[in-house]
DNA sequence: GTCTATATACCGATAGAC
DNA sequence: GTCTATCGGTATATAGAC
């Protein structure tokens, strides 16, 4: 056997073995996964985990890295795309919302990181997010100085964006249920999630009456 | 000893029991969570919990009743103070951040729920978070029939209204760290997180000539 | 009602054969 | 590299004395 087909069998293995943990870390958290569990799902023996990935911790770290990176990678594919503030804008949600809804299992994992308080985040992680947070903030301050945005915190305005998509996309389920009960439409389109967020984060609830027309694809 | 009393202390044990619950299943979800942990905190033996309350499961969805109740019962109180929608909406918003700033548990649990899909969340649950909906969908259908507000899904808007508010609670050991990264101040009050959210909900990004000023408490 | 002691099961991790 | 078998630790839950 050569040295390349077992790398790429490794790298298989791999791959599956990281597959497999995002998935079961998405549904039930790194305290309620289990290692044999994740080891089934990816076809292979729980000591074949052990060798190819290492303990339950440092699978979970891998995940949540690999996780982040993916996500990270999407957004600075689509960074410079457009001219003006709000058209920036419109581009950068239409990409959060892409990231959460291609990896369903990002926002899983994101949402519980943030209930713990992100206290097993990596500093190496805090960086990648402070480097999103940059790309928004410097939108913001465009926009600001350009008279096309208010001034408003953009920390504060940075996590209201990516708690309002995430919030979107994770609560699909429920929001579901919600209408089945309250008998309403239940069915939104990613596009139409992301015109929503746009339209009610550039203009509010507020009627204006020189307002542009909010955007709608749907 | 009379029945009064041993109710009373019946009551009194409960209470610390589903309060050292609370704190425990907020802060490592219910999987992670240990009976013995919270028998501990509770301050009694791990026999007496099964005694009082029942099995984990039931523990669990006894704190999230409990949780959800009391949350709502602060909503009712603060419904049908204001006249105008957006004095309606402002007051719907503080009532949110309140109750996820004074029950520092609240907010956690639930974003477990969410990210779990709400598989586990009975029906009776449900029901109670469509009454807060209709609360919300009242207003805004008021605010556009009256011509104050844009038309958007009520549901959808209902959605990121809550979503943006445990976002930015959830998130503040996650922004300190991220502000301090970034340089920026990251102290925040509970009132300048409920204005962020109020003007940014009603008045959004976007700086219109005849616009409202926006609120500003802090 | 309260505690000690324990049954029972499960899970993370590894040793060792192949 | 892959698997089987298993160790050691720990968790839920209960039995039974007081």
């Amino acid at each position: 056997m050569s040295p390349k087909k077992r790398q790429v069998n490794d790298t298989d293995t791999r791959a599956r073995i990281l597959a497999a943990a995002t998935e079961v870390f998405a549904t039930i958290g790194f305290a309620g996964a289990r290692v044999d569990d994740i080891a089934e799902r990816a076809g292979i023996n729980k000591a074949m985990l052990y060798y190819h990935v290492g303990d339950k911790e440092r699978l979970y770290t891998t995940v949540l890295t690999d996780t982040v990176e993916r996500a990270y990678a999407s957004l600075q594919a689509a960074t410079e795309q457009a001219d003006t503030p709000s058209a920036k804008l419109e581009c950068l949600l239409d990409t959060f919302a892409e990231i959460g809804s291609s990896n369903p299992h990002f926002v899983p994992i994101m949402l519980r990181e943030i209930a713990s308080g992100g206290a097993t985040l990596p500093d190496e992680m805090l960086l990648r997010m402070t480097k999103v947070f940059r790309v928004v903030a410097d939108i913001l301050a465009e926009g600001t100085r350009k008279g096309a945005f208010r001034k408003t915190d953009p920390l504060l305005t940075h996590v209201t964006l990516i708690g309002a998509t995430m919030f979107l996309i994770a609560s699909q389920p429920i929001r579901e249920r919600l209408a089945k009960v309250a008998g309403l439409d239940h069915r939104h389109s990613l596009q139409e999630l992301a015109d929503h967020t746009y339209n009610l984060m550039l203009h509010g609830l507020e009627k204006k009456p020189g307002a542009a027309k909010p955007r709608s694809r749907k």
